[in-house]
DNA sequence: CATTTTAATTACATTGCGTAATTTAATAAT
DNA sequence: ATTATTAAATTACGCAATGTAATTAAAATG
């Protein structure tokens, strides 16, 4: 597919995250002219991102023609790493979950691993005739942490620690891969899929999962820092102590004889159930210290909690957090606003398949010179 | 003066960061041809910002006509808020201080204070021959933080509160004033005229003043937050306890019966002093957690330590720092490297000074579209 | 003194976007 | 029903910033 100008992005970006939306209000929220728009728009059309219609509704003059992304067009694959299985989504560009596979145990070798993904993607691909060229890449959620040459997976994915293997797995998927961390592919999933009006310019992630991280997106950029590993909201929990991880509660689970395979299974035991009563009331207070640091480095607009755990446990979280009360982080500041993250079980899965979908669509990076689309 | 595109203010910071360069290292450092750079470098010459010479040392083919920043061109002046005064510092494009002024006592108003400074700033344009279109205007370093509507001074300077007193103080000193936050604008100093060649992309300045504040410069753009109140590495230390910070120290002291009036006499009473090694020992010691939270939260490549303390002090933190030898933020992540700011007791000064020159002349606001010079 | 090499300049082409005029499709007024 | 009004969308035209490619400039090299 050929490259978006920057601004073909903006515009295909604020139509997916504040659409439905006519070309005048395009042209307001851009900052470009009327002209500009419909140019662009049209200039995108063989591209059917959109569908356009009528808006009833309106009170004089000629009627908006409103525009939203098309459903069912552009698809990515989404991979995230649990304790027992490797789980893939497939996305369309709207965000919709068009089909999901649980792939294999991760024991295996990151090359069976990776054939097994392309078999699943197969299969739904056929399932839902998707051709090949509609499907703009694959995102892994891997948890860990980048170093200064390669990526260092948690350990129970230590397979994935050499950058030759995450190379072989691009080259085994003969697709485009993504490879980011966990918790900035969720909180990019969450500003582009979860977004509340009311979010503001900058959105920070808690990413309760394997370990407690986080990621941020800021002025419709996601920030990664200079290695990739900002926004680690988990620093003020050491190794080895209670933490607000989602692999904590199933340790602390485990502990009091309710062991569990892995983060699915968590759902139906959680009614009435005294060790996660107490571990919520826990790991809030102490989500509330990271929110108190998330709001002291980042000033974000709003925090969100998100991860592995199911719904129910996170807006359980954030009532802990509220009730927790934290002062601000200096003098005459408050706690940024806190809320649970909008997409549900498969939030995760949504960030992942988010990557190759943000970078071929979206945002993509600001700010460089060549808008004009002058390409060297 | 006209108003600098993105492009231009792009090469202008090149050359003030990276300088002296010739053309062609421009055009290859901002990705834009030799022909634009040409054409940009003879635009900008009405402006009679570079001083320009052939490069000796060439090794074959045309040699090289090398482009610096020309000295005593622009100015700018900048505001820091001390204990007992004020302190105002006229700095030139090239980051060397022109002249500087302790201004009054700050119990004074805010509209006596800028009067006295607009003093201050008559009496040294007019002892150095500076017209005032040279000047492109006043910041101040302020202690404190900002509210969603106004900025929240520290506690002795409270007169600064009110955005009506700062839109005041604008008016009085008939020159465009900017209003930062004193991490902020030392981050942004350093950045500037600080900076090392292995600095990288992210630049994290802890700030050692009244409180413990900070500032980041990453990728060429000061990182705020959506309130302006990023970057709080102090918030790891309550108030009312023992903190890393300089107010800390001279409250140390005087309770050891070593009373000072300001930040500006610590420099006499360091040799030797008890007092002062023991805080060092606390405060280095302090320093480390918000260098491991600065790496945890925004990965920056550099972390400085600077703010008001004599660089002596900078430097026995740094140490005192690196002997703490903190374990990194995550698995497989270490703490990012740490020095001492480079620009001296001025650097706050400095700082203030670099906001309204680094508005007009610098990066500016990366990532609008108009980069072509169209403008609404 | 011709050749080579690199820097800088110049002439011309491209293009993304603004301006302003025009067309379109609805509601409101007569 | 016809006309006026209004706002959205489109079209024709122009401009400014940049790229491409050819040209000139100034040194080292042989």
């Amino acid at each position: 597919m050929r490259v978006l100008s920057l601004n073909e992005r903006r515009l295909i970006e604020k139509v997916a995250v504040d659409g439905p939306l006519a070309r005048t209000d395009l042209s307001r929220a851009l900052g470009l002219t009327g002209a500009t728009v419909t140019r662009m728009v049209a200039e995108l059309d063989p591209l059917g991102l959109f569908d356009e219609w009528p808006d009833r509704k309106g009170q004089g003059g000629q009627p908006k023609r409103l525009l939203r992304l098309k459903a069912r067009q552009f698809y990515a694959a989404g991979l995230t790493f649990s304790r027992r299985s490797v789980e893939l989504v497939v996305l369309d560009l709207v965000g919709q979950v068009v089909g999901r596979r649980s792939v294999r145990p991760c024991a295996e070798s990151p090359r069976a691993l990776a054939l097994a993904s392309l078999e699943s993607l197969a299969g739904i691909a056929a399932q839902h005739g998707i051709v090949p060229e509609k499907i703009v890449g694959i995102g892994c959620a891997m948890p860990g942490n980048f170093g200064p040459h390669s990526f260092k997976a948690h350990g129970i994915f230590a397979d994935f620690d050499s950058p030759a293997v995450v190379a072989e797995f691009k080259h085994t998927l003969a697709q485009a891969v993504w490879i980011e961390n966990d918790g900035k592919s969720a909180a990019l999933g969450e500003y582009v899929y979860g977004r509340q009006p009311d979010d503001g310019r900058a959105l920070f992630l808690i990413h309760v999962g394997h370990g407690v991280g986080g990621g941020a997106v800021i002025d419709g950029v996601p920030f990664r820092g200079v290695n990739g590993n900002a926004c680690l909201a988990g620093f003020l929990f050491p190794y080895g102590q209670p933490r607000p991880s989602a692999f904590d509660l199933l340790e602390t689970l485990a502990h009091a004889g309710q062991g569990l395979d892995d983060f699915g299974d968590l759902n139906p035991i959680l009614a009435g159930n005294r060790v996660v009563d107490d571990w919520v009331a826990r790991a809030g207070e102490q989500l509330s210290s990271a929110v108190l640091a998330a709001t002291a480095f980042i000033d974000p607009s709003v925090v969100v909690i998100g991860g592995r755990l199911p719904p129910v446990l996170n807006r359980r979280l954030v009532a802990r957090i509220h009730e927790t009360a934290h002062p601000g982080p200096s003098r005459g500041l408050s706690l940024a606003p806190v809320r649970a993250a909008q997409l549900g079980p498969e939030g995760s899965a949504i960030g992942a398949a988010c990557l190759p979908l943000f970078d071929t669509f979206f945002g993509g990076t600001a700010g460089n010179n060549y808008l004009d689309g002058r390409r060297s």
